[in-house]
DNA sequence: TCTGGGGTCCTAGGACCC
DNA sequence: TCTGGGGTCCTAGGACCC
């Protein structure tokens, strides 16, 4: 437990609703509802003038509308934020090479990595207020919360206490005090499931948490999250800051504005997803293993699909024959509502990184392995229905994979649908071909 | 015109190996 | 014929966060 409130938390107030009031001025003053603008629509950010009508995040644009029809109403413009992120993060990075960013508008700061030495309550809030003031500056006016306190998890809490433009250090040792009377949902991890288990063992507030048993708590929720809690509740909060997190997967998903049930429309959209996923991993100059699709079906019930590769690939038709594959394993006749594609088990290596310095910013021209996987390869390598094969019989499919062997069924355009053909994994006759491809 | 999109982490069961 | 435990990987679902 650290002795100073040295962990910093930046949260800029109404992130996305602010960049746009900024931008223009006519806005400014008036509510702002920044999210998705079709039937389906929820609100991502809510300016506080829109927010005085109880327009909120997550809610539905619907209900938004329903309580505030004058707001402007915007879709999200990424790029903008994103550049008044990145000068902020620049700012914090500064103040401390320990920045750990958590979304665009959010991040902790580890001040022990700073150059500043006093960390007494009234040092930090010097920091602080320096800091606010200078985010101000290079955004253009926007405002952000600052918190600090002994952990995150009191950053956090800090910075929730007074927004927005608010400056909040809690004293090192009043944070019990502080957290007892405050709901359990203030502890991160405690959402709507958690906090209806516990207030089912009579838990609403963190002083009550903090009363029960650490045993108590995980009958009531389970082993990993339990302990965490019977931890948090004290005050208990050992989580380093962490500068780089490694990307774990990268998805795509798209929400209809009406179910569709039509195959060959899902089928396109399946493939158009996928690319996208493609495109993104390979501008990542990342590649994984695992390939997944969820479907979200007319009622709201999610189904998820996987399929794990024997290496890492970034390729598009790959991703997007596999894609394909696994929606087709989903009953999708009565409708659904949102389809998306992922790819994770992603290689801790990026892909070429041997070629290219690419100092001089050219564009590089050797591609990158797109299979890292070659021959000698074995049977359960092999994706039945899936794997295209070219051989003196013709084209051939993939028609069984397991046990040490392969069958592969050919066919020609003249012939139709012709020999099936048994090779053992250890086939020689099986080496020319690469699977995947 | 109920319920976004991008993520992370956990659980639980089964396969498989030693 | 019956019966181990541990570890790892994979899949499906769910909770949670911003």
């Amino acid at each position: 437990m650290r002795s100073e409130a040295s962990v910093l938390h930046l949260d800029l107030d109404a992130f996305y609703a602010a960049v746009e009031q900024r931008d223009k001025p006519s806005l400014r003053g008036k509510p702002v509802i920044v999210g998705g603008l079709g039937p389906r629509g929820v609100v991502s950010t809510a300016s506080y003038e829109a927010r005085t009508f109880g327009v909120r995040s997550a809610m539905r644009m619907a209900e938004a509308r329903a309580r505030c029809p004058h707001a402007a109403y915007l879709y999200p413009r990424f790029h903008a934020y994103r550049i008044s992120s990145r000068r902020v993060m620049a700012v914090l990075r500064a103040l401390s090479p320990l920045v750990e960013p958590l979304s665009l508008d959010e991040a902790f700061v580890d001040l022990t990595a700073s150059q500043h030495t006093d960390l007494s309550v009234k040092g930090v809030e010097r920091i602080a207020r320096d800091l606010k003031a200078e985010v101000t500056q290079v955004t253009g006016g926007l405002t952000g919360s600052v918190g600090a306190g002994t952990s995150k998890f009191m950053a956090k809490v800090a910075s929730d206490l007074r927004k927005p433009d608010g400056l909040v250090v809690i004293e090192p040792g009043t944070e019990r005090e502080l957290l007892a009377p405050m709901s359990v949902t203030t502890i991160p991890g405690v959402g709507p499931a958690t906090a209806d288990r516990l207030r089912r063992v009579g838990v609403h507030t963190v002083g009550e948490l903090d009363r029960l048993g650490e045993a108590e708590i995980v009958a009531a929720v389970g082993q990993a999250a339990g302990r965490s809690l019977a931890q948090l509740a004290r005050a208990q909060d050992d989580r380093p800051v962490v500068a780089e997190r490694e990307t774990k997967s990268v998805s795509v998903e798209d929400t209809f504005d009406h179910d569709i049930a039509d195959p060959t429309t899902l089928t396109l959209i399946v493939e158009r997803i996928a690319a996208r996923v493609a495109e993104r991993l390979t501008g990542e100059r990342l590649s994984g293993r695992t390939v997944t699709v969820k479907i979200r079906l007319f009622d709201f019930t999610t189904h998820t699909r996987s399929t794990t590769l024997p290496g890492p690939t970034d390729d598009g038709r790959v991703i997007t024959r596999l894609a394909k594959r696994l929606l087709t394993e989903v009953d999708t006749s009565a409708g659904v509502r949102l389809l998306g594609v992922g790819v994770s088990g992603l290689a801790d290596w990026v892909q070429g990184d041997l070629f290219e310095e690419a100092e001089d910013g050219e564009e590089r021209t050797e591609e990158p392995a797109k299979e890292p996987v070659e021959q000698p390869v074995a049977a359960h390598h092999w994706y039945p229905g899936n794997d295209v094969v070219h051989d003196t019989y013709g084209r051939g499919w993939v028609w069984g994979a397991g046990l040490g062997r392969v069958t592969i069924r050919f066919e020609t355009a003249e012939t139709g649908p012709g020999p099936v053909r048994t090779l053992h994994a250890a086939d020689p006759d099986l080496a020319p071909y690469s699977p995947l491809t």
